[in-house]
DNA sequence: TTTAGCACTCAAATCAATAGAGTGCTAAGC
DNA sequence: GCTTAGCACTCTATTGATTTGAGTGCTAAA
């Protein structure tokens, strides 16, 4: 693939800045008029052909004005935007509202996913950190009517899990204390295999609460749906690219496959990553752009966020946004986590 | 108002169930056509046009089949649907869903979003069951790190709620344990307005203890809006009626605002109501219905569960699916709350 | 009271003509 | 060898006129 001219580049710079500005063909005079590019149409015209044979551009019809194409703006994102920091005024926003935050994990989320919605004007999504190897902080066992017992689970970092058990035959809180406690003494630190190992032979009631125990760590370690935050959506679904036919829901389906988290995950925390138009291999979102990036602790909690839209999307605001927010949320989540790994 | 005769209700009542079929204005011609009623459509137009002199039907334009108003809505609900129940093998099925559902409130909430939103055919949400008088069942500190301090509220009847304290000093385990044992020891089954009394002079972190589980206990008494589970919005969002101009948030929100479901939950638990166009007093809803219940234990915990569509919405399977689900929320509220009031 | 008949209305579909934005190409200019 | 002015050509979008058809309201007869 040859080079592009500094031209050439411009002008593919300018293209893309413009259709994202006004959902519109960009013509060579309309080019001409809003840039100081100091050369006349029919020039411009002649790099734009240059551009659509080299695969950057295209046409929807004869007499209309250039689009990008997936190519095109894949090189605009990774060549052509320079300054993908958002301006600090807003990055102190930004910061001063997590910090007004509460010290909670969903607090963030929320947050994060309102702040990515509204800086970079497209649908948001958060997931929660997954424990990549949950250790018990602790158990507690309570009894809250007859039959009925609740059980809440601590991990290290501070996560929480509960589960109500039912009873064949009701056990006393003073039991269930014991119970608890006993798991409290030997098992704090372990992850599930070591408790597997180390309880491999209660039964009864405890084996029971081992078992559940080892069923909520996994379900720690595990992205689940209702853990996933999200925001912008019904805004974005109003972009004139999105018409009604298209069914939204089908869009937001892809982001929680775990084919497409696992391939993103498997990036390194602190890169962000730009998918154009499903690069062909998710079919949903051929008209959409995800720029997305992972959150956390690498080797202990991390989480996915970020952002989807039109592939018409402004690029530099929402890599700027989820970069900075992505990096907000790793400090967030190292503090919380802090010493405990 | 004088009686409609029992031609005109059928007219009524068969306009409003062909509307809500096809979305399209009925004439008296397709009426005729499509029901046995046995009279030519000069007589239905002539009927039409009595019933559009009370109020019942409008035109969009002279030229145009006729379309219910709202009050038309309203007479076909009250008075015109015969049979609300859901068939028994759909009722069957739902019940069984839930059966299969783990024993916790929110399971079930989402599960009742997705059976609502299913049946019928529109956009549900589910508000969380309000503790009324939240009761202290256990509270349990745990220190994750130096700082930082996990404390776990337990309500009576088994809602738990979480918050992460820093402190200025580290406090160890032990002593953690040893407050919140007083806690437990003292505090059990209390009531916010009594521990506010009993621990008035609680100062220090102790005092930061205590205002934090009254902090809490406000805390359940609230539907906070991280506790409203939703689905189908982006489906029933596809509906003709709702232009994309027409924001669907705006609308959802409305069903947030304290005014509106202060107003629906004075209802008492057990009767569905039927909000046609937003009654004139919420003019988001304006081209909406809601159908909606309360549901859970009177003077104890309820919450509030409905559907939100056009007012073109099948009232018949909205009423029976809202009736049905919130009956069996009841139930599962009663059982998980049971012994407890 | 019902109904057939008819004139009338109005939105939506169809069609033709036009305007305009934009392209591609060629030939002249720097 | 680029660049640019000029021009023919293409295709969409808009506009306006016309037609179509569903539907109404009214009247007069059954």
């Amino acid at each position: 693939m040859t080079e592009l001219t500094p031209r050439q580049q411009r002008i593919l710079g300018l293209v893309v800045q413009m259709y994202i500005d006004t959902a519109a063909p960009v013509g060579s005079k309309a080019l001409m008029e809003a840039s100081d590019l100091g050369v006349s149409s029919a020039t411009i015209r002649n790099e734009m052909a240059v551009l659509e044979e080299l695969g950057y551009l295209t046409h929807p019809h004869t007499s209309a004005g250039r689009v990008p194409t997936d190519k095109g703006y894949r090189y605009f994102v990774e060549r052509l935007i320079d300054n993908v920091e958002l301006p600090p005024a807003e990055k102190n926003t930004i910061r001063h509202q997590f910090h007004q935050a509460r010290m909670e994990m969903s607090q963030w989320m929320q947050l994060a996913a309102a702040v990515l919605a509204r800086v970079s004007r497209s649908a948001s999504l958060v997931t929660a950190p997954r424990l990549e190897r949950p250790r018990l902080r602790h158990l507690e066992l309570i009894s809250t009517q007859s039959h009925l017992v609740l059980m809440i689970v601590v991990f290290q970092g501070g996560s929480v899990r509960q589960r109500m058990l039912s009873l064949q035959e009701p056990i006393s809180q003073p039991e269930l204390s014991q119970i608890a406690a006993r798991f409290n003494e030997q098992a704090v630190g372990m992850d599930a295999e070591a408790i597997r190992q180390r309880f491999a032979d209660l039964a009864g009631f405890e084996g029971e609460v081992m078992h559940i125990l080892l069923d909520l760590m996994t379900d720690a370690g595990q992205t689940s749906s209702s853990e996933v935050y999200r925001d912008g959506l019904t805004e974005v679904l109003q972009e004139p690219e999105f018409n009604r036919s298209s069914d939204m829901n089908a869009l937001v389906n892809v982001l929680e496959q775990p084919g497409f988290l696992n391939d993103v995950l498997s990036a390194p925390v602190g890169t962000v990553q730009v998918i154009i138009g499903g690069e062909g291999r998710w079919r949903e979102l051929s008209a959409c752009s995800v720029v997305i990036a992972r959150y956390g602790a690498e080797g202990f909690a991390t989480g996915a966020l970020g952002v989807l839209g039109p592939t018409r999307m402004p690029y530099g605001r929402a890599i700027g946004a989820v970069r900075y927010v992505a990096d907000i949320m790793s400090d967030l989540v190292n503090e919380l986590y802090g010493e405990s790994f």
